[in-house]
DNA sequence: ATGCCGATGTCCT
DNA sequence: GGACATCGGCATC
């Protein structure tokens, strides 16, 4: 698998790099447990002028500051108190944007996966919706501001890419407070992909 | 299948 | 004090 260059994350349009995301591989090797995931579903934040942006009007907080850093690193923040949501940072420094990643198919190390979830077997659940992805991946808070092409946390491709009529794109999820800008089409989604969140999922 | 609820760090008013 | 890029469990239909 070959790690995804500084180039990919160093763009303009957030929207592109969400789209792309879809189908790379997120993988952590923390304490030499190695953990992997297909993702499946993003969501874009397009900083300063999105309502639904931790960035918005140019906000700056501890918190919030990776979000203004180099392009690559993982932005990492404990929302509701309780789930550490794994961002990557996008566009160049100084201009916030980040992709949410919200769904993987896991791949690699599922028993590992089980045993961070409190799972006794593996269903669609595991990897479906932030909190859980960053649950079966074992990524926190501690992890924020970490480069993507560390050893420890990255991004690759294996060569898998979704076609066009595989991509489906929706509304954030989540989002009501952010007025119109919650209507943006920002969401995407590998269609047939039973990991991705939201309400209606039959089948286990 | 749908809805309510509790958990609870960070930021804002 | 309240809202928030959520989740899982339980009650109810």
């Amino acid at each position: 698998m070959e790690k995804l260059a500084y180039d990919f994350y160093n763009r303009a349009d957030v929207l592109t790099i969400a789209r792309e995301l879809l189908g790379k591989v997120l993988v952590t090797q923390f304490n030499g447990i190695a953990t992997a995931g297909r993702i499946v579903e993003t969501e874009a934040y397009a900083g300063e002028n999105d309502r639904a942006s931790h960035a918005y009007g140019g906000r700056r907080t501890a918190r919030t500051e990776v979000m203004y850093g180099r392009p690559g690193t993982a932005y990492v923040y404990l929302c509701y108190g309780i789930h550490h949501l794994f961002n990557v940072v996008t566009n160049r420094e100084e201009v916030p944007h980040a992709v949410l990643v919200r769904a993987i198919a896991p791949l690699q190390g599922i028993p590992d996966m089980l045993l961070r979830t409190g799972r006794a077997k593996p269903d669609h659940s595991l990897g479906r919706g932030p909190g859980n992805v960053s649950r079966a991946l074992g990524i926190t808070t501690r992890y924020t501001g970490w480069n993507l092409a560390s050893r420890e946390m990255f991004i690759a491709q294996d060569g898998f890419a979704p076609a066009a009529a595989e991509v489906a794109v929706t509304p954030r999820i989540g989002v009501n407070y952010a007025g119109e800008d919650a209507l943006l089409p920002y969401r995407f989604i590998l269609k047939d992909s039973p990991y991705v969140s939201g309400k209606k999922q039959v089948r286990s």
